[in-house]
DNA sequence: GTACTAACGTTAGTCTCACTAACGTTTCTG
DNA sequence: CAGAAACGTTAGTGAGACTAACGTTAGTAC
């Protein structure tokens, strides 16, 4: 062997990721997920926010109020996270937590008027986030995406 | 009010989850993922794997022989999680992990015969699960979601 | 050749997310 | 009226991504 293939050999497949790994499509699903949870849990956090108090705030906006229960099922977050989520925005006077009188084992939770406020300023957050994610798609592509994405999880969730 | 109307009032949002949280790529990701990570854990955890053993099995494969610190750039694994997966995989005799006569800092990691079986079996499983977690999707709209995502990451690793 | 720096393998620890178990309380159902 | 179910809450698990630090070894600069 020539000095110059050792030379190459030394280096040969130092950083290349293998094909069969980089094309299987759970793989892709699962790193395009990191840095889409990098990117919006940094930008997030520069305004004081995570992406659970905006599916929160979102679904209260939304459906109405409810209680912790209802909100669990709305936004799919477990309800013994739930609890940490409400502590967080009822401290920030994002929502309002008060016992359900017609029912004693519920909280009534309802988003306030600041709790708008920052759930508005969350949407164009997000929008522009979004922007930065899907930025090597065209408008088609993005649309596309999306609906190949939506019937993935309609079907695993039957 | 009716009664009726009571009674659908009370059901209203309950298990709603609000559109422009449906509808965000983020989440769909997210989502999709987490459901693709379940189904991969499952079906190898049925043979004893999981997915970075399937990463550095298919690395050494395909690159051949390297250092853990080698194997960690092709893989996207970081080095202090390889040494466990390596652990593992070493245990199984899937690998071999010997010290580097010419660099003492290094070990040379090696597939073993019984790791490339282990590994034509993981490709077999993988691609079954595969099949299930792209089922909704035509073969054309297989491939072009994969090629979306692939140029999403690409984009996002510069 | 001797300092400085960098790379290596390893241990330990952090944070987020998804998820389970168990508890006391309250409400619904048979 | 008894048993099952729902509620909020606390605690804990396990995987994955990631950081910090340590001792050892190798390459680089003067």
């Amino acid at each position: 062997m020539t000095r110059k293939a050792e030379a190459a050999d030394m280096h040969y497949g130092e950083l290349k990721t293998p094909d069969r790994l980089r094309r299987r499509a759970s793989r892709l699903l699962s790193q395009v997920s990191t840095q889409s949870d990098r990117l919006m849990n940094e930008g997030l956090g520069r305004v004081d926010a995570r992406k659970w108090h905006y599916a929160v705030l979102a679904s209260l906006q939304e459906h109405g109020p409810g209680s912790q229960a209802t909100l669990s099922r709305r936004t799919g977050i477990y309800r013994s996270d739930m609890v940490g989520v409400l502590n967080e925005l009822a401290e920030r006077d994002l929502v309002e937590r008060v016992p359900d009188l017609d029912d004693r084992r519920r909280n009534v939770i309802t988003i306030t008027a600041q709790g708008r406020r920052h759930l508005r300023r969350l949407d164009k957050v997000l929008d522009d986030l979004h922007d930065e994610l899907l930025a090597p798609l065209t408008a088609a592509e993005r649309d596309q995406f999306v609906q190949l994405l939506t019937r993935l999880l309609d079907h695993h969730t039957q």
